[in-house]
DNA sequence: CAGTATCCTAGGGGATACTG
DNA sequence: CAGTATCCCCTAGGATACTG
């Protein structure tokens, strides 16, 4: 994640920035609706606090996502995708999804979640 | 990389079968030709031996590179993707290169190597 | 040329406890 | 609720050497 990094070739780009072991999903919740913290801990229950602060942050460093802060007791923080970003990742992370659902079918495997709650 | 496991949304499944360090990379090589192990080493200059070898081996695990031996001396090992996996692959990893290279254009960055060397 | 076989370490990431 | 702060483990992956 350095300044002007050099990347070996073109899929490296998204290696350093969704690389990392929980931001891929993190972002597929996102693009659906923002999410609250413990929204996001509940949508991924492996996740530990510490990871999901740390990849969120990362993803915030790429200028990926962006974190409100509503000043209130209790505290109310949520985390939601750039909107200059929105369409970029979608192209990205769609392909990614019908891969995914598309290799189940093929392969095996389950899915648990594939649509996010509404209500959650 | 189990018999049936379970994934936890859709980004989940190339995570497992992509998530390496080095998968997306010899995925991306490959998909412009086939190539024998020296090559994907020059390609790749970072990767070392151990490692390229067992990502070579994982992929071919999950049924997206094939691997062919020519019994001759010197030996001669060819890795391409499998065939019927062509299509869904580069629908995933197409996107990503975009990605990649609009994001270097808007935040800065430097590609080392987008086409592949027609004679290496 | 295309790999194994060892050895070893950095740091990614887990568990638990605490705070504004 | 939304996080830090520690401590600690483990394994992904690096370095080096050897082989059919």
């Amino acid at each position: 994640m350095a300044e002007d990094p050099e990347y070996l070739c073109p899929v490296d780009v998204p290696l350093h920035h969704l690389g990392g072991k929980w931001k891929l999903i993190v972002c597929f919740y996102l693009l659906q609706r923002p999410c609250r913290n413990g929204e996001l801990r509940r949508l991924i229950p492996q996740v530990r606090q510490k990871m999901l602060t740390q990849q969120l942050r990362e993803l915030e460093a790429s200028g990926l996502v962006q974190r409100e802060v509503f000043d209130q007791v209790p505290p109310k923080v949520v985390y939601s995708i750039v909107d200059k970003e929105r369409a970029a990742l979608e192209a990205v992370v769609y392909p990614l999804c019908e891969w995914g659902i598309d290799r189940v079918g093929r392969h095996g495997g389950r899915i648990l979640t594939t649509t996010l709650p509404t209500d959650f």
